[in-house]
Order: structure tokens, then C-alpha cells, then sequence
DNA sequence: GTCAATTAAATTGTGCACAATTTAATTGAC
DNA sequence: GTCAATTAAATTGTGCACAATTTAATTGAC
């Protein structure tokens, strides 16, 4: 009703549509912000971000499947595929046919793919240092974001089918 | 010290390498699978999940330079100028360039533009409605990633000079 | 007023993400 | 045992992200 309100200016609650009340926003800025952080830190191991989540997936459980690997990491085959083939270029780790099952490639980490396991070790704590000293409860955030992610999934899994 | 320990497993604390503790592994993760849950959403405005974020930059704000929209979105001239083009080529907007400065390319919505806001409405409740009922405490999460976001923000500044 | 420095977009090149499709192997109902 | 259905990767095609560079306009020290 006011004045000065122009023709496409719906001046109803549109607080709802408003960017910084969007959680979906906030999560999409954080997480570039974070790669950003990673990214002088991975470079010197020559390996991007996505390739670093790969390696601790693999160090935690060595010889997964692509499958399982994107079940891990919530990523598929269009996706892991060529960068799997990436760090097998960079000599990181191996692809190879499950003999038990050809449908299956199962992605083991070589000698130079464990080695950066060291080489990465001083990696949390560094990022520690830029930015958790400053938030005041990281953990309970880690706890909201996997609750987050859970409710997520569920919801992506009921939309698709 | 344990007897099947190998080689390359060094059983030191690599709790900290460990995936799921990875506060940046959550964000990713989340705001990947936030992205999956307004694509089909989205698909029916015929818009991709940035082009979203951007719409609703510009419908609190018309007329911002590709720079401001950049600061708005944490983006840079190489992810906007291509996004803004395609926008422009489904008569979303208009790319102009400043006659006061011929530098400055402004950009501005058309009708159709500001029609999508009428469509775009509901968005947020059809998202609450999936998702956030079963949250704690939604706000309380959107506070927490802001102000993770903006150490982020302070962080990677710090690191570019 | 001139020109080096700065600024804003655009361009180039690489690497994800992911939907949709294809290829190839395996399973299981009959 | 056969073949339709299923499963796992790979492929195809589109759209971001972003570092690094280029192009073009503007600013400001002199």
C-alpha cells in the first residue's frame, strides 16, 4: 500500500526470499569459502579439494569400490570417474576390475598415495589455527551439519522415488 | 605398537584425518545436497540453482554492476559473465555496460525477470516443509554458519594479502 | 596534459558436479 | 540353460567455480 511501491515491487513478507535468511545460501558460501581456505594448502601436495576428501576416504578404508566410494562421499560415477583416472595419472593410487565381479573397479592407494597420508597430517590443525580458535562451538556445529545432511538425504532419497 | 599394524598405517591420532570429522566435509556435502533437494524446484522456473541465488540477489536489489553482485555472492567475473549471459539469453535480465563508466556492466531484471519472483514465492515454504520441521534449531544454525562464514571470509582475505 | 597504475569485465583453461544415456557384466525367474 | 531385469562404470553434455591472463576504461601522480 505504500506509495512509492513500483509495479513487480510485491510488497508482501518477502523476507522469505531474502538471501541472508537463506540456510541454503549460507551452506553454498561456506562451503566455497572453506575450499578456498584448503586450496594454498592442497596445492602444495598437488591435489585439489575434492581429490584431498578421496584420499581420506581411501585412507580410512584402502580398496573400495567406486561404488562404495561415492556412497562415502556422496558423489557418482560422472563425477568420480575422470578424477579417479586423474589421480591414477598422478600416480596416487590404481584402478583395477574386481576379478570376483568385472563390473566392479576397485581403487587401491599406492606407495605415493599413502605417503601424502603424512604430508597431509599437518593439515587439520593448520586450518585449525586460521579458523576455529575464533568459533565459539565447532563441534556442536559439526553435529547440526551431519544432522543437516542427514534430514537432506532423506529428503533427496523421498523426492527420488 | 600393535602387531598388524602395516607399514603405512601410522596408528597415531588420525582421528584428525578422519572423514567425518571434517567440519569442511559436512558443509560440502550438505550444501551439495541442498542444491539436489531445490533442483526439481527450480527446474520448473527453467533456472539453475546459482541462477536462484542470483535472482533473488537482484530482486532485493536491481541494477547492481557484475562486481556488486560478485561481493553479494562471493563470485568473481569468471563464474558471473557467462551465468548472466545465459540469463540474459532466456530475457531474465539485461547486461549493460555504465555510461558513466564504461568499465561497470549493470545489470538489470526485465519483467520476466521480476515475474519469476511471484513463482519463486513458495519455494522457501516448499523447502521448510521438507526439511526444517524436523531441525532443532534452524536459526540457530543459520547464525552459526554466518558467522562461520565470515571467519572463512576474514581468513581467506588474510591469506591474499 | 601524459602515462603508469589501477579497476572492471571478459576470456582462457582446468576440474569438478550431475542428469541422462550407454556399455558390459551379473542375477534370477522361468 | 535362457533371457529379461538389474547392477556398476563409463560416457556425454551442460553448467558452474576459480586461478590466471587479457582487454579496455579510468584515475591520479607528476
Amino acid at each position: 500500500m505504500s506509495t512509492q511501491s513500483e509495479a513487480h515491487e510485491a510488497n508482501d513478507n518477502d523476507s522469505l526470499l531474502k538471501l541472508d535468511n537463506q540456510l541454503c545460501f549460507a551452506v553454498y558460501a561456506a562451503s566455497r569459502e572453506m575450499t578456498k581456505l584448503y586450496r594454498p594448502l592442497l596445492e602444495r601436495l598437488d591435489i585439489t579439494y575434492p581429490q584431498y576428501l578421496t584420499l581420506l576416504a581411501l585412507w580410512e578404508r584402502d580398496g573400495m569400490t567406486v561404488k562404495s566410494l561415492g556412497a562415502r562421499l556422496y558423489l557418482d560415477s560422472g563425477t568420480l570417474t575422470p578424477m579417479l583416472k586423474r589421480m591414477e595419472q598422478q600416480g596416487l593410487l590404481e584402478r583395477m576390475r574386481d576379478p570376483e565381479d568385472e563390473r566392479k573397479v576397485i581403487i587401491t592407494l599406492t606407495d605415493k598415495g599413502w605417503a601424502m597420508k603424512d604430508e597431509a597430517k599437518c593439515i587439520p590443525q593448520q586450518l585449525a589455527g586460521q579458523v576455529c580458535k575464533l568459533t565459539d562451538a565447532p563441534d556442536k556445529l559439526l553435529q547440526d551439519l551431519h544432522s543437516l545432511l542427514a534430514l537432506l538425504r532423506q529428503a533427496n532419497a523421498e523426492v527420488h522415488e
